[in-house]
RNA sequence: GCGCAUAUGGCGGAAUUGGCAGACGCGCUACCUUGAGGUGGUAGUGGGGAGACCCGUGCAGGUUCAAGUCCUGCUAUGCGCACCA
């Protein structure tokens, strides 16, 4: 325990401002059109009244916290961690004079409230409701400045028919590769061939952006339901770290294939750091390459014609080295190419490598199995038979599913041919004689790669790419073609708790089963009562226990699989722009004044902060979503997160991760209780950058609560504060009216500051708002220490300069500013959180005499005092009269002084 | 294996375009107040040396009047991806 006595009433103070600032509704922010009340300080502070249209309104600012999922377990340190960041810049910009748009809400829909529910039975309203109702205590007693008028729950029914409402437009929609945009469904061309409306509706069906699948999918027994590849970790779920298999289901997908080409190009226009933008490029991964076509040997289809094996290769250079081929053994032509005596070997190698999972065909990486299928393919560039074989190490789901393999520059290649001797021959020179060309994969010169018709010999490997690729198209044996790694989105899961589908199946005259959208009208699909929350015995899905619900009265029968998590969280940003709004997911003029870049303003959210384990996932669905609703016209720019900052992890204070088994667990309320929400928001920040990872040290909290301390002794008057502390002690019940006896510091007095007073106070102006406007908290509050530490020394304390102080301190510490700033009698009708950020003068921080340093050969040796005014040749003067200095240079011959902008004096001698 | 980030006192971290390394806080030492302790205050605190001085930003080089900062090559830690042809 760190004290019996606390070092000032912040168990009072700020209960009472943060009840006030919700009364008030203190932190509102309007939407264009919306009538703000004129006593409002907002409405005071702009002169604003009434309905006020998005140009009278002041420039916008958006600052916006990744949304928690409300867990049991409540409120981490982590998650305040960038909330109070974002606090303190929405306070910053508050009194700048922005309109700043600062809300929360929650992503409630999720797995662990609904394996409560499958334990108990009781329904995952009741148990999120709960935690909702804890995580926004455990928020709002930080004083966060969240306008709470906006919260979204994405389990609100009225929040995720507008998520239900977008699966509908990408239903209704396909990606027109000629525009590079979607388009509606109706509009797409219907190859002539397609007569009967069941072609027609099987080809509109097979171009929606949002589609269904069979292909195997990841499947989770543990957790009952299929996982995106974005959720599947070294073949174990990444929530719960359960075993998954590959298995072959009937999904809903989403195609943000179509957009990776524009999920790719838009990085460069947005703040994000490198390294999480590195992050998306690689999960994207674009390859540019050529697939080329070889034709089999001694073959022929069932009509008589060639079959070729198409392959895609990033290094269509390297041609000439082509030594064997490499299908997949899950490749389609695997069956029809294997001859007769290698049919049962073969056989058995995709029986063996179809039971592997994931995680064994990586673990083996090193040791390359595979057969020989008994059949040949012809190297398009000279002709010669190669033999084809399968093996595990090639993908199926990555380019053609089959590799032309050049053992002597890929090292899978190589690894494999040298198990199975296989012929290797060099077609790279690398550029240093001394690198073996055996395995050599990087760029080069191309050699042994001639022909009649063709030579590629002496050309660099870019040059080598441009030809063959000229050459494969004119003999139309190959293409140009971009790869890319990322996959459609497997966007169904088997679960209860999640936003069902708006569709239906029906039955064709043929008795298949098709699907149809259910009309907008019919939005929200609400999920039904259960009694029982498990999957059915037969796999399905739980909803589909609810078989008055599924069954609809024409025969049709509802989709039972649910959306994923990541469906509320991919908008959620959106809805806050105008969270009542009952026509549209956010109303038009809404959304363009807080989104929209005008009056010089970010285009999208100002500032967006969270954690890095969101990298690739959310932030990835949300950019695809934002871009199609851009080309559906909902929203008005291309991106939806202009600034992204991710907080670092804080560890627990024996420097590890945070764990309950480690018993390190640091608790948000703990804290508050015996330091105070401020302490709590001023350690947060002061302990280092906000992106960088750094170890909890209760130490350190009592560190910056002792700031607070002296912050309140010297603003508050001794006798007073000693009376309140007696009276409390007495009356304990009515410490809130004894606080409001204490007085103000008789040393504050309405005095001039003197020019050293203000050089001080404008010295923290300028490091407290440049360190702001840089997201460099900890370095802002050692600055406001500096100050304090100063003003303690001080006899009388100017009324201005205080008053100033506490502007600066309220994104910080708000609630002992509120305190304090109440404390005085301030005439300006505003209330601290609108009051004008101060401005700096840099009249006030120059000096009249200066203190330079003297090296002499780069070695600090004195120092000289100078006026302000000398000249540089003043300086040298001075410079080289100094003892000290001269004690150097004795014997040496001065070969030069610099001194630049006169920072420090620099004598170079020999 | 590939990609990215990071490396500064006993600890968390400062050092804005190359210009006084260690701001601010923690811890520690001494003293004052209190006096049982804690709180509060003052001074000191990178290492070595009695001292003038010398040495110091993960390691090894380099550029420069001047390098924590720029360049080259390593090492360690963390994160991401991982047979992606």
């Amino acid at each position: 325990m760190a004290s019996g006595r606390r070092q000032y009433p912040f168990h009072l103070i700020e209960p009472k401002w943060q009840e006030r600032w919700e009364d008030q509704k203190a932190f509102r922010a309007f939407n264009p059109g919306e009538d703000i009340p004129a006593d409002h300080a907002f409405a005071k502070r702009h002169a604003l009244s009434g309905a006020v249209s998005a140009d009278q309104l002041p420039p916008k600012f958006y600052v916006l916290d990744m949304f928690p999922y409300p867990s049991g377990s409540g409120l981490h340190v982590g998650h305040p961690e960038g909330y109070t960041g974002t606090d303190i810049l929405a306070r910053y910009n508050r009194s700048k004079g922005n309109h700043v748009l600062h809300p929360m809400g929650w992503d409630a829909f999720g797995l662990p409230a609904e394996q409560y529910a499958v334990k108990t039975g009781q329904h995952p309203r009741i148990s999120t409701e709960a935690n909702v109702a804890n995580f926004k205590r455990q928020i709002q007693s930080l004083g966060f400045s969240y306008d709470w008028t906006r919260e979204v729950n994405t389990t609100d029914e009225k929040y995720f028919k507008w998520s239900q409402w977008i699966f509908l437009q990408l239903y209704n929609s396909w990606f027109n590769p000629e525009t590079n945009k979607a388009e509606s469904i109706d509009k797409l061309p219907c190859p002539e061939e397609l007569t009967t409306e069941k072609q027609k509706r099987e080809y509109r069906d097979s171009k929606r952006l949002a589609f269904v699948s069979h292909a195997p999918v990841w499947w989770c027994e543990a957790l009952g339901t299929v996982l995106a590849n974005e959720e599947v970790i070294d073949g174990k779920s990444e929530r719960g770290n359960h075993p998954v298999v590959r298995k072959p289901m009937r999904q809903w997908m989403l195609r943000i294939t179509e957009y990776a080409e524009r999920l790719l190009d838009d990085l460069d226009d947005i703040d994000w750091s490198h390294a999480l933008k590195e992050m998306q490029r690689n999960w994207i991964g674009r390859s540019e390459g050529a697939e080329v076509d070889f034709e089999i040997a001694d073959y022929q289809d069932d009509d008589g014609n060639a079959v070729k094996l198409r392959v895609f290769t990033t290094r269509p250079d390297t041609l000439f080295g082509a030594t064997y081929m490499v299908m997949s053994p899950e490749h389609e032509l695997v069956s029809k190419l294997t001859s007769a005596e290698k049919k049962e070997e073969v056989e058995d190698y995709i029986a063996e490598a179809g039971k592997k999972s994931d995680l064994e065909r990586t673990e083996l990486a090193k040791d390359k199995t595979g057969v020989f299928i008994g059949a040949h393919a012809i190297n398009p560039v000279n002709g010669e038979r190669i033999p084809i074989w399968i093996s595990d190490y090639v993908l199926a789901t990555y380019g053609t599913g089959a590799i032309m393999a050049v053992p002597a520059h890929d090292t899978r290649d190589f690894e494999f041919a040298e198990k199975f001797e296989l012929p290797i021959i060099q077609v790279v020179q690398p550029p240093s004689e001394d690198t073996p060309w055996q395995g050599y994969t990087d760029h080069g010169t191309s050699v042994n790669s001639t022909t009649s018709d063709l030579s590629l010999d002496g050309l660099s490997t870019s040059e080598a790419k441009a030809k063959i690729t000229e050459w494969l198209e004119s003999k139309k044996l190959g293409t140009k073609t971009i790869n890319y790694k990322l996959r459609d989105w497997l966007f169904s899961r088997q679960r209860y708790w999640g936003e069902p589908f708006p569709i239906i199946w029906k039955k064709d005259e043929d008795g298949e089963p098709y699907h149809e959208a259910l009309p907008e009208s019919d939005l929200p699909v609400v999920p039904p009562p259960l009694e029982d929350y498990k999957p059915t015995s037969t796999g399905e899905p739980p909803l589909a226990r609810a078989q008055e619900w599924v069954n609809l009265p024409d025969g049709s029968t509802r989709e039972t699989n649910t959306m994923p998590q990541w469906a509320g969280s991919c908008w959620y940003y959106l809805r806050y722009l105008d969270a009542a709004n009952e026509g549209a997911l956010a109303g038009k003029q809404a959304e363009s004044y807080w989104m929209g870049a005008d009056k010089g303003a970010k285009p999208g959210v100002d500032l967006y902060v969270g954690g890095t384990e969101h990298a690739v996932l959310h932030l990835l669905y949300a950019r695809f979503w934002h871009k199609f609703l851009y080309d559906l016209g909902c929203v008005s720019t291309t991106e939806p997160f202009f600034k992204l900052v991710n907080q670092g992890i804080i560890l627990g204070e024996d420097g590890q991760k945070m764990a309950k088994s480690r018993g390190n667990v640091i608790n948000p309320d703990g804290v508050v209780d015996e330091f105070g929400a401020d302490a709590f928001r001023l350690y947060e920040m002061f302990m280092g950058p906000l992106e960088m990872m750094k170890p909890w040290s209760t130490k350190g909290v009592e560190g910056v609560y002792r700031f607070l301390g002296r912050v309140w002794r010297l603003f508050a008057d001794d006798v007073s504060s000693r009376a309140f502390e007696q009276a409390c002690t007495a009356e304990p019940d009515k410490a809130a009216a004894h606080l409001e006896t204490v007085k103000l510091n008789a040393a504050i007095e309405d005095v001039e500051a003197t020019p050293e007073q203000l050089k001080v106070l404008h010295g923290a102006i300028k490091k407290v708002t440049e360190d702001l406007d840089h997201m460099r908290f900890n370095t802002a509050i050692s600055a406001m220490m500096v100050f304090v530490n100063e003003a303690n020394n001080w006899e009388k304390l100017p009324t201005s300069a205080m008053k100033t102080f506490l502007i600066l301190l309220q994104p910080f510490a708000p609630h002992i500013a509120e305190e304090l700033w109440a404390k005085f009698d301030d005439d300006s009708g505003l209330s601290l959180p609108y009051q004008p950020w101060p401005p700096f003068d840099e009249a006030h921080l120059a000096e009249d005499e200066i203190e330079l340093p003297v090296q002499v050969n780069g070695k600090l040796r004195d120092r000289i005092t100078v006026s302000a005014s000398a000249t540089d040749e003043e300086i040298e003067k001075a410079a080289l009269a100094s003892e000290k200095v001269q004690q150097f240079l004795e014997g040496k011959e001065i070969k030069k002084v610099i001194i630049p902008r006169k920072k420090l004096v620099n004598i170079a001698a020999k």
